[in-house]
DNA sequence: CGATATACCTTGTATACCGATGTATATTGA
DNA sequence: TCAATATACATCGGTATACAAGGTATATCG
């Protein structure tokens, strides 16, 4: 007999699980995105948060793209806007779609595994 | 003029990014191994590798079972095998069924997006 | 009987998300 | 005019988890 009461419960379980993903999908999908068009770190935040179904912290997205910046994935100019406090726009750099497409194959590996693993 | 040169490269970085994606995806392929069929942990970890495409740890996979048990999400019982040490076999539970069907969910809503990203 | 393969486990280290907290600039309303 | 709010950036400590390194025990093979 080894079915004993869990620490926490399934709800808890999820949401631990999903912040765990976070840690390495955050990189791909914020790749992604500036892949399309650059944008701003506060504006990142929202566009992150509706991608990954989940309220994404400051304290996570402003580290994480310092950590870019500094392995030549993104870089940045600052922006003076018209209105409000200037702008940190980051653009995707060469390095960074080489790293953007590395990412892909990996990714599309596991996903093709795990859909396998659920029709198969 | 913010373009320096990263600290490591691209194929590190690459290396670096799929170990943090690890944390999240091997209880997600865990799960989806055991939904299919019981497996024993020694074994889990030639399928994982294969799935995973890199060379998972025993040092990572023991402490995983472990720690899915204590949650409730797997159980396990021991087999005297006809030749050589014991095994460990483990099984999903009702528990474990419910919280892989949440991370599908989960997991097909941040794949969508992502393929969105890359096609549209 | 030593070497190898199988099968399980534990400890210490590095990494990265998050909550809390702080700074500064504009706008809005009383 | 001035407090409150929204925008926009940043840092720090706590926590969870993969991995490398090392350990135990059983069976097989030359």
């Amino acid at each position: 007999m080894n079915k004993a009461v869990p620490d926490i419960d399934l709800k808890s379980q999820l949401n631990k699980w999903q912040l765990q993903l976070r840690k390495g999908v955050l990189v791909y999908m914020v790749l992604s995105l500036l892949n399309k068009q650059e944008m701003y770190g506060y504006s990142l935040i929202s566009s992150l948060s509706k991608k990954m179904s989940a309220s994404m912290a400051e304290g996570t997205i402003y580290p994480l793209l310092n950590r870019m910046v500094r392995n030549g994935n993104i870089s940045f100019e600052w922006r003076i806007m018209e209105s409000g406090p200037a702008r940190k726009y980051y653009q995707i750099t060469d390095s960074g779609k080489e790293l953007l497409c590395g990412m892909h194959s990996h990714w599309q590996g596991i996903n093709d595994n795990l859909q396998g693993l659920r029709d198969g």
